[in-house]
DNA sequence: TTGAAAGCGATACCAT
DNA sequence: ATGGTATCGCTTTCAA
């Protein structure tokens, strides 16, 4: 269209309202101010001047201007794990209705890490923050992160978390505890006694409630829990985690709780490869209901979290606009599939 | 620690300034200043300075102030899905490396909601904007997003896309077409010769490409194609694809070749819920070798994309860094698992 | 309503 | 080396 290659800058208001013939306030007031007070003619001008000069306003300059941004920072544990990233998905999804952008970073789990990156998004000024890396109990690095996050909020940002968090700030309730007791429950009524879990390093909250849901749904169930094991919290460690069960010494075990579904198939894998039957030889439950576990063999059992829902709450309960069904905690249900067959 | 919860703003450059008794410049300067000329001792107070008041520039104002930001754009289709959230860890942890800012957003497919994000993004002033979402051939916004993108290169921004475009842009070369080709090459001298395949709708280049490939293969290796199905390019899309072939009657088909391996593990899931067992009485294929593949049963063969690295590339290109070996297609191989026995 | 001008927070040029 | 100050692109107060 144009053969023009030079370098040139983008479109400024300035230029916009020099095009225009109109001050740069009337410029700035057509293109943007929320109360209108332009005269129709001139705000058509104006428009016409930034539609040929392919104006974008540039955010930036906008945001030292208002003195606030148009960004959401979302923290989470791995880009590539489901759990997180149909989460950010729902972020996602919920800023754009909103017209904010997403800056996104991952915390590899190294709690110092997340401190470093709050730290760093903090020059951004975002809006809000949203932090779904999973949280440690008693971390040293716990009260600097508070800290940093309380001086965030007093100069006008919110912060909001995913899973309970011990830490004093907005959080979407994920009821762990109340999930996994239901599980639990459900499992000793299809007629499973003996139980083990294959859960993350002690400390990992997410994993510390699920398993003390668990085992308090098995206490009123008359299940008993006879072995733990605690890899990575990852599909990786969830083999490992099961080959460690069998290496020891499966006998008895009916049924065999992950804490989280990455975790379950991994584990499934290490049964198939151990040369036992997932769902047949032993029983296998998981935890979150990601999109995969439809898919592998049999289906596995799993307490659903509506995680795209979840994203989606975060940034609106971060917002403030949450309405009160959805400053509740997030429903969550079992899902009983053939991985956890009825006891004859 | 402080009971102050006042609505404080953040400290400013000037609040350091002042704090450390020394000019707005010579802060700045000892705070970033890339070529330092700063008094030691100075710089000592400013630093401290900096650390009391718990300063944190203000990235907007650097970049209004320097032209030029740490931001770089990430476009997906689709963030919970693991072929996207894969090449999106692997553009962040690059982007982490370089100290650069990701932010993303998801065009779910639409390419007119593409063009439109291009222009949004386009306002953040990106340093890169990393085109990931799949293209579709003679899309009538293809000019226009064209044009979009040359304005924002011609303004000094980079863009880099992944997997071949029909754009002229720099791309991540992934060869969709040699890898389908050998795929199905492969398959053939496993024993294979009667095929289907279950891919995405005519124009999405990806798809496009690797069934062309996978013909070519075919054509070399004798194996016959003998029907196409075109549903959605999803997990869902892939679990309809293949309850159409079996509705249609898969009479003597011996192989389902999908063309992403989200739709073959739906397609595997169509086949289990009609009573037929993958890999023994329908063989099946996939394309790109997500980490779910492993978990299935029985795993699935596919064609393996490094797709973290994708996203590092993507980026190292964009910012014009990559090496010549990491200009060149993508390196991707074939993996033969046990969703396609050796035909006896 | 409109325009002139004072910021917003930071950088960088230009003297000193 | 240091400080004063113009400047970046935009918003918003304040007069007119």
């Amino acid at each position: 269209m144009n053969g023009d290659t030079t370098r040139s800058a983008p479109a400024t208001l300035h230029d916009v309202a020099r095009e225009a013939g109109v001050s740069l306030a009337t410029a700035s007031r057509s293109l943007n101010g929320s109360t209108r007070k332009v005269n129709e003619e001139y705000r058509q001008r104006v428009l016409a001047a930034a539609a040929k000069l392919d104006y974008s306003p540039n955010l930036s300059a906008q945001a030292v201007a208002r003195g606030t941004t148009t960004t959401v920072a979302l923290l989470v544990a791995d880009i590539a794990d489901p759990y997180f990233s149909q989460i950010a998905a729902g972020v996602v999804r919920e800023a754009d209705r909103e017209r904010l952008i997403v800056t996104m970073a991952a915390t590899d789990r190294d709690p110092e890490r997340e401190l470093e990156l709050v730290r760093t998004l903090r020059g951004q000024r975002p809006r809000v923050m949203i932090l779904a890396a999973s949280r440690r109990e008693g971390d040293p690095n716990n009260d600097a992160l508070e800290a940093e996050l309380r001086a965030f909020e007093s100069s006008g940002g919110r912060v909001a978390f995913v899973s309970s968090a011990d830490l004093p700030f907005r959080a979407v309730q994920l009821d762990n505890r109340a999930g996994a007791e239901s599980l639990a429950r459900e499992l000793t009524e299809l007629g499973y006694r003996r139980f083990a879990a294959v859960t993350g390093a002690e400390g990992i909250r997410t994993a510390d409630e699920r398993l003390a849901g668990f085992r308090a749904g098995l206490e009123a169930g008359g299940g008993t829990l006879e072995r733990i094991v605690r890899p990575a919290f990852t599909r990786d460690g969830g083999y490992e985690g099961m080959r460690e069960l069998i290496d020891g010494g499966l006998d008895g075990v009916e049924l065999v709780f992950a804490a989280n579904d990455v975790m379950a198939v991994g584990a499934m894998s290490a049964l198939r490869d151990a040369g036992l039957t997932p769902g047949t030889d032993v029983a296998v439950a998981g935890y979150d209901d990601i999109p995969t576990v439809r898919d592998v063999t049999p289906p596995l059992t799993t307490v659903r979290i509506p995680l795209e829902e979840v994203g989606r709450r975060a940034l609106r309960l971060a917002l403030g606009e949450a309405t009160s069904d959805e400053e509740a905690p997030v429903h969550t249900e079992v899902v009983l599939r053939e991985s956890t067959p009825r006891r004859a």
